[in-house]
DNA sequence: ATGAAAGCGCTAACAC
DNA sequence: GTGTTAGCGCTTTCAT
């Protein structure tokens, strides 16, 4: 059996309270007994229970992170820099796969209120927000990341998304491009991004495509067949902004199809700057979102909730920004 | 406060044991009390604790899984695998990514004990088995996938590395190429794969590289420029097989990079068949492992190690298969 | 069919 | 400095 505070408090010779006390480093112990009981914690392999400790109040150190898929290399990168600094905080992370499912959210999120997680992050990037109110209502700390909700008060770490829309029609304006397409999923970051897009190109009296269809979802062959449909138009864009590096692969791999040449016949600018990015080929240039400072934000956001350090809830805005590669140039038909 | 127990026992005008008997569905309540409770504990959004729970001895309903990282579509199409097996199963996952550090995958096995997860999955790549053993030693509850350590007894999932080394190269040598190159990380399942690759050059009479070179990483940039220096060497090779398909891409890009036409000029094979085999351009060819199945074989040998349900170990063996896309073509130089 | 009570491993007053 | 003890929320005999 695994040793217990018991076993190696009668080992020793003392008392469980004095045993757990130098676990925890509180209260008044001899250096003497401090030694020995390290000494012989060590030598029975005895590691306190946290779920013993937990019961008594204290934290169980483990946070829940509900992402909608790991596939998805925007959220798995997301997801490995907040384990990475969940780890350094002394924290384990579990991760919750919802597939853009409400209902899978609130099953996890039911499930890990049960388990006593110490926070829940939401990055799931549906539009239902019926959970997060929940766990908003019964005071759980949360955290949201790379997902707005406007008309809830919780800590979130985002991008400006409107900005990067605007960036990136910019970049493409600047380069002389006219006909500009964009392509995206109907949800609400890629609505602001169209909107700063949108913005771009009135600013510069370009026009838009009123009539611009949304994809189902954000796999590679969405993005091709979409950008398939653009570029056997009448009038073809000379440039897509693809709202993410899927996508954006996607319009490559329709654009070599038809055999034009990216960037010569064909800019295509990604959104996310996500490792698909850079082993694309030829490299993605791509609107960039910090991922690992988001990461590392939300993180850190939670924490201080859960340890009431801070009383006042905060949204973090950090600022996309263009990374040039090799998929847009300059626009020289005509 | 969230309510408890007693809560919904002295509400209901019960005793604990009552409600802990319908919580659980033990022993014999009348169908009016046990009705009477679940809409109380309905009404007042009672959780049970699986803490307290646990303390009594029960199982947390939470596994550990080590991996290398994230960011490697491989393992996190593992991970997926894992967690969807685990939550149809009533389980939660914990990751902890190792970065192929022993030290970090100590460190956490001893953090998920503390836990008291109800077992552990280590899909961790390197080479040390030292937190393997010592988990064995005590009994803990293990499974191993994605990676074999031939003097343990302890439950696994793989696949034949050899054999998909074989059916690699027997793939390049029928479609007619005399001179294939293998580029590979040094580890136990690609030495495994070179072992299937030689084997069936040497049926074939062909020679291979006596003094071919490791690859230090899995990085598309290795394989990129392990795959230049192949290249651009007096006799280069007319097919490439990459141990994975990061790598693979990485041999798509030097190709590209020296006018080489995939596949064209040069027949390229991958390993894993993870998503970047089929988003790369064009389409890898790639040695297929069962990702899926891995992971969910894994998961279930391990839940029934848990339950006690099985007493002797197992080895899961699963056969790769190749999958015919568009980087591989007959060889017709000379 | 239901309840009393012991115990799971630990923490935190409080006493000495 | 160290020990005693009452919980934490639940499960599980064993009575009734």
């Amino acid at each position: 059996m695994k040793p217990t505070i018991y076993d190696v408090a009668k080992k020793a010779g003392v008392s469980i309270a004095t045993v757990s006390k130098v676990i925890n480093n509180t209260g008044r112990i001899s250096e003497k007994t401090r030694k020995k009981i390290w000494a012989l914690m060590e030598e029975m392999e005895y590691q306190p229970s946290v779920v013993a400790s937990a019961l008594t109040g204290k934290s169980t150190y483990t946070i829940g992170l509900l992402i909608p898929d790991l596939a998805n290399p925007f959220f798995s990168e997301i997801a490995r820099s907040i384990e990475d600094r969940g780890h350094s905080l002394g924290y384990n992370i579990v991760i919750c796969s919802t597939d853009y499912d409400p209902e899978k959210e609130a099953k996890y999120t039911s499930l890990l209120k049960q388990k006593s997680v110490d926070g829940i992050i939401l990055a799931s990037g549906f539009e239902n927000h019926k959970s997060a109110k929940e766990l908003i209502r019964q005071n759980f700390p949360i955290a949201v990341v790379a997902r707005e909700i406007p008309s809830l008060e919780v800590d979130t770490v985002s991008i400006d998304n409107f900005l990067g829309g605007y960036q990136g029609a910019s970049h493409l304006i600047g380069l002389g491009h006219k006909r500009i397409a964009i392509i995206a999923r109907d949800v609400w970051s890629n609505r602001e991004r169209i909107r700063g897009y949108k913005q771009a190109l009135e600013e510069a009296n370009l026009e838009f495509d009123t009539q611009m269809e949304f994809v189902k979802d954000s796999a590679v062959e969405s993005g091709k067949e979409l950008a398939g449909k653009l570029l056997d138009s009448s009038a073809p864009p000379s440039a897509i902004f693809a709202c993410n590096d899927s996508l954006a692969i996607g319009v490559i791999q329709a654009a070599r199809q038809r055999g034009l040449t990216v960037p010569k016949n064909l800019s295509v600018l990604g959104f996310d700057d996500t490792i698909w990015a850079k082993i694309s080929d030829p490299p993605l240039t791509t609107i960039a979102q910090p991922i690992r400072e988001m990461g590392y934000g939300v993180m850190d956001l939670l924490i201080q909730e859960i340890k009431g350090q801070k009383h006042v809830k905060q949204r973090l805005i950090l600022l996309p920004k263009l990374v040039e590669r090799e998929t847009t140039l300059a626009y020289t038909g005509e």
